[in-house]
DNA sequence: GCACGTTTACGACTCATAGTCGAAAACAGA
DNA sequence: TCTGTTTTCGACTATGAGTCGTAAACGTGC
């Protein structure tokens, strides 16, 4: 009753370069849609769940050491949203902390996302879910730690939240609200002043490398909890 | 060189249903696991988006009329997660007004989550799954509207939200905050009394019947803003 | 060395939001 | 009319967040 429908699984793998989001993607030298550029990914195996096949395919694309975090983002379903035999993706997102330069295949390069070049099939409104699925998980999650290096200093930090979330954000503030979630440590380190001088920063880490979510409705969680649950 | 892969859609509808989170399922009269309790759902059809599969499903079980809200939850695409051939799944997660009360199959029940019977291959997962994105969203968006009738009462929507997170809430702190952030309108209505007497309540409405989120870190919004986006 | 510009750190003040408590209002039933 | 119930609403307090200003710690040029 139904022509074959294949799996694929895709990836918007974004990263904060030079102060802006920017999304891993790879030139199509095949049609359809050749020159334009997509997201890594490709068809899902008979042995593997979706995260394993994610994991496998951005492996060809980047070291997957470098990948702070991964999760699901989407189902993308519609009958025609690529040519030929009919094809459901699951999309994921991924973060690469800020310090990390991953070599890259001939190609395969980092675009940023306010300056997309053509995009193949419906791969932009993936990334378009993976920036407000970034914006919005950054409110409530210490999802920052998958954008930061493992050290960083507050002024670093907020440049990254500005890239990501494009617009300001006072560094008084960010560092009052992490550190009072218990998500933010000082190291005790120092940094090297920057080059035209200034007081030395001190350097701070993240207190969990994993997603964490912290309250949004007060009234709604349990009554005299702090509220600060692990998520899986 | 790869098998067949089926794939299908599966929906955890919730309600809330004298005062306990409540979930759709069907007993399954055939092998494999035969009278085991299932989600509703089946294949998706090549014409169809996993959206539009979803709801025509649903509507062989209730009238989806009723249902308020459904949304994505996530993939299940474990190899072994059912016998047979390969399929991979597509679970979202409903609501049902706990107003509504629509005609059921011969097969299909509500079941407490507190107390489910049996359930069908990896069906209890995606139930898990669906509970907690209700008690998350219940905190930081107006999803409440899903759960609650047109017009209610205070005390009634508190009863609805202490049967979703399972947790004491203050009526009034509910009251103020939800108000304050623009979800509830007074109706100017007044309810009866109950049966001991007692003030008569006003009633209440959500200003929105479609899914909004409100604010977390106040620090990560957008200077001057009040943060209340609608979402898509 | 010393003044200057720069950058970070941090305390002080103020406003907004949330938690708690208790009194008053509005009903039913005896 | 009195009592018990339920809702409503104000007052008070605690905490979190926004803003500002100043001090601390650097490099540079004189």
């Amino acid at each position: 009753m139904s022509r074959p429908t294949a799996h694929e699984v895709l990836a918007a793998v974004l990263q904060i370069r030079d102060g802006h989001l920017q999304v891993l993607a790879w030139q199509r030298a095949r049609e359809p849609d050749a020159g334009r550029w997509a997201l890594p990914g490709g068809r899902l195996r008979d042995d593997e769940d979706v995260e394993a096949s994610v994991r496998r395919q951005l492996a060809e694309k980047v070291d997957v050491r470098e990948i702070a975090h991964v999760e699901q983002l989407a189902v993308f379903s519609d009958p025609d949203r690529v040519p030929g035999p009919r094809t459901v993706a699951t999309a994921f997102f991924g973060l690469v902390p800020s310090d990390a330069d991953p070599a890259l295949p001939a190609d395969t390069a980092w675009h940023r996302l306010a300056d997309l070049p053509p995009t193949a099939f419906d791969h932009a409104l993936i990334v378009r879910d993976a920036r407000e699925r970034l914006r919005a998980k950054l409110s409530y999650t210490n999802l920052g730690f998958a954008l930061a290096p493992h050290e960083f200093t507050i002024s670093e930090l907020r440049a990254l939240y500005v890239g990501a979330l494009g617009h300001p954000v006072s560094a008084t503030n960010l560092q009052r609200v992490l550190t009072r979630r218990g998500l933010l440590q000082p190291t005790g380190a120092i940094a090297p002043p920057g080059p035209s001088g200034g007081r030395p920063a001190g350097r701070f880490r993240f207190t969990d490398r994993s997603l964490r979510v912290t309250d949004a409705f007060a009234v709604l969680r349990p009554p005299g909890e702090v509220a600060r649950s692990a998520v899986p």
